[in-house]
DNA sequence: GTACGTGCAAAGGTTTTGCATTACA
DNA sequence: TGTAATGCAAAACCTTTGCACGTAC
């Protein structure tokens, strides 16, 4: 599970980041850094923001989460950290895993002198339910 | 020219949107909302944030900018509407179009019951700058 | 015991808003 | 002239930071 994936990498576990941990576990909303600390803070009303943006800093930089650059007003997280792609709602900004790969190449003259590491795709459309309305 | 296609749409050009309108016109370099304050209150010493914003927000609306989710830190701005993609500069943020279309389809079997109607690709990697340091 | 994490509050950066004034059409 | 844009300042958000205290190891 996640707790032995960030034990192995050498961190201290504490409560409130086993919380974390244990939020993100599996989970596919794709949250905001507000939405986990007001989740958290329901069981854990001591928890600050500080400690989930520190906690989020500190997973990002092992690897352990992705930060997503999805959404214009706020981050959100992953924790499904091996390539795939997202599908979002334009109105409400659900996000959902595409786990196709899509295996794109830029073509070289294309590529403007970069070294190109990876890409990322963001298809946009409406889910079922902002189509209702 | 750009100053039409606004005319054509319909709203007042006052001065300031003029100023916009000139310095987003062929503009590849993705300008963030300060990047075009900052340009144009040179010229123009009495601009607001606000009019930049605001008329940012107007050209959105009809269409005539598109808005990047593509930097944490700040929304960009892309005058270059028709479809297309980016390659950015995972250290400095550098924006580069990639004319490409890579005409992508989503297996029904992941839509989740989205309608899809879009995508983007972002392609990451070092620009020659930073591969220098 | 010590290095590192936590909590609190304040600050930083971007974007939005309210309202009186100004100016395009 | 009337409607809509501007400018200014304050506020709203999200995120980061400094520092004293607490705790996992």
């Amino acid at each position: 599970m996640m707790i032995d994936k960030y034990r192995d990498i050498g961190l201290k576990l504490t409560p409130q980041r086993i919380a974390i941990l244990d939020y993100l576990e599996g989970n596919k909303d794709h949250p905001s850094a507000d939405e986990i600390y007001k989740a958290i803070s329901k069981r854990f009303p001591t928890m600050s923001f500080a400690t989930v943006y520190n906690t989020l800093s500190t997973l990002r930089e092992k690897g352990a989460v992705l930060e997503l650059t999805i959404d214009p007003a706020k981050k959100r997280y992953d924790p499904e950290t091996s390539r795939h792609n997202h599908l979002i709602c334009v109105t409400c900004k659900k996000v959902v895993d595409i786990p196709v790969d899509f295996a794109l190449e830029l073509p070289s003259g294309a590529r403007h002198g970069f070294t190109v590491m990876s890409n990322h795709v963001e298809f946009y459309g409406l889910c079922p339910a902002c189509k209702k309305q």
